[in-house]
DNA sequence: TTGTACGCGTTATCAA
DNA sequence: TTGATAACGCGTACAA
């Protein structure tokens, strides 16, 4: 048997443990992983070695032989938007709990980054991936790399248009679309806006189509002098509320597809001393803190976040466990919305 | 020379790169290292192969051999609040740049989470730890385990009371105390409560230090009825405002340790008729961004946590670029303050 | 400046 | 049920 020697920073190896405990290595290592062929007096015997010498198991050794890190990558565009950091909280909990480390990697909605933090995952020798895209991300190619080296992709909330053999959960976000436009229409709305972002992505894309399909089954003609495309920031929208009040026909009603951009809205409305939801009914999309906080409250758009961190966490195990590597091409599963009826609208 | 084979998954291995541009797995290795004693052309050699194969370097064997995983432990109560997640944002965006990576781990406040992640951590072979600790954590000897294996670990925000080889990165929260107090005082306040945490907590028994001591240098009394020490969440704080008005002697300032309870401070006191700043002057602290956009918006205390980001990764550079472990115990560095003045006081 | 050979700590395979 | 031994892929001392 090879002689243990701790080294000069007191961290043990599974041979000080075998030594001290008269086993082999291989013994040791049965132990650690609950391999059922061990007698329970020898697992007894291992464990209290272990705990004797305060061992701890190395797990970049783990990973370099079994293959496997126990560490999920996990990109998105930046945790400290409301919707991400609930599904990221979920996410982690439920798989730490399965002995999943999960890297957490913000794009910082950078293309480029995301192409890098692709590479890195890949070098780290992550066991899957699950990504939430950048706004950018028309082309998803980059993550190839990845599938073609056998670890899954899980896109999540921002996913891929075309074809892939990714697995994809998105919200529903044509009905989110539909139920927002059709709350203002039924409120008696006439003039609705639509503040919305790029459609290259697909959020915007469903839920425009969402919007679109409730105008057109109210006869109510869309004003293209009040549809936005466009980042959804908080200065944007400013800007089209701008332009739409400097001219003489004006909207009463404003779909906003996220809550910057609705309280942007809200302001500019309170600024301008129009009163909302008399003159001007607003909704806003994400169910944000902040939207429940300004006055009047938002109306908005429920995205639950923690159904989708579960469901992403329940496909994920399932892949995992599975020894053989089909594709599995399934149909995006699709979380459901619902509206959060406020003051604003 | 080994002959290298492909796998099937089609990952290929320094091997593969040194025998298709006919060199040896140091040479290859050493170019990837940037090691300086290799012929320029030889270089270009290795790299053309490297892009040509497509290959990517295994972090998880070049952890083993180095010792050297290039990735950081982050441990944090949770990501989703807001000084966290600028802190955090920061922190991972510097560190990408230098090469690192960051695991980053939420406690959920829970003092046992915050153990096993220690461990975890500890598995995983990180370089360094960063570590906000859970309200709960008044012993810190769970760390001791990383300092014990050379794992260097710095504590920022919620840092141990007691001395540690660790490095400690803190806010002005006595500071952050005395402002808050004395703006209120300004302002003409001369009945001034105090919702804050728990004192086994630096930050409180800090923010408390700068309230006692404003309140003294002003020669106003405190009034033990309106002096509150329990975990900061909305629900507690109401509770708080319930039992102060139930009296027939209230206050006309409200200092509240966090943006969370100021603002149950400020929806109560709006819904029994108060008129804030007139009648009760109120003052947050963190800035969250629900401070500023709620009515009226709440004055409060800027914790910069971008300049607590860059502090924590300027520091951990100057760790890791040592080569000799030396104990640096050096006083805890002070990330400043600012009071921002809004309408609520 | 480059190559050879070994070992990092663990797990898988095979034999006992 | 346990043990011996060979990998996993890379970095580095040493030799050339």
């Amino acid at each position: 048997m090879k002689k243990a020697v701790k080294d000069k920073m007191g961290s043990n190896t599974i041979l000080h443990v075998a030594e001290a405990s008269g086993l082999s290595p291989a013994t040791v290592s049965r132990v650690m992983n609950n391999h059922p062929y061990v007698k329970e007096e020898t697992k007894k015997r291992v464990l209290d070695t272990i705990e004797k010498l305060g061992y701890h198991r190395n797990n970049v050794a783990s990973g370099l032989r079994s293959n496997k890190t126990k560490t999920i990558g996990l990109i998105v565009p930046r945790i400290s938007m409301f919707f991400h950091a609930a599904v990221i909280t979920v996410v982690q909990n439920h798989l730490y709990k399965q002995g999943y480390n999960v890297m957490i990697c913000q794009s910082n909605d950078s293309l480029q980054m995301e192409k890098d933090l692709v590479k890195t995952l890949h070098s780290t020798r992550v066991d899957a991936v699950i990504a939430a895209c950048t706004l950018q991300t028309t082309d998803f190619s980059h993550f190839d790399l990845l599938m073609k080296s056998g670890i899954p992709v899980i896109f999540y909330d921002r996913v891929p248009m075309q074809k892939t053999s990714a697995i994809l959960i998105k919200g529903d976000d044509v009905r989110g679309g539909y139920l927002a436009a059709n709350h203002l229409i039924e409120l008696g709305c006439k003039r609705i806006a639509h503040i919305s972002g790029l459609l290259s992505c697909n959020l915007y894309l469903d839920r425009t189509a969402g919007f679109e399909k409730a105008m057109k089954q109210n006869n109510i003609p869309v004003n293209k002098d009040w549809i936005f495309h466009h980042e959804l920031t908080y200065d944007n929208a400013r800007r089209d509320l701008e332009k739409i009040f400097k001219k003489s026909k004006v909207p009463d009603g404003i779909v906003a597809d996220n809550d910057t951009s609705a309280i942007a809205a809200l302001e500019y409305a309170k600024e301008i001393g129009l009163n909302v939801p008399v003159d001007l009914k607003i909704i806003g999309y994400s169910n944000d803190p902040r939207s429940a906080i300004i006055s009047p409250s938002i109306t908005t758009i429920e995205q639950y976040p923690d159904l989708m961190g579960e469901k992403i966490v329940k496909v994920l195990m399932s892949i995992l466990s599975r020894t053989n590597t089909e594709d599995v091409l399934q149909e995006p599963t699709v979380i459901p919305v619902q509206l959060i009826r406020r003051f604003s609208a």
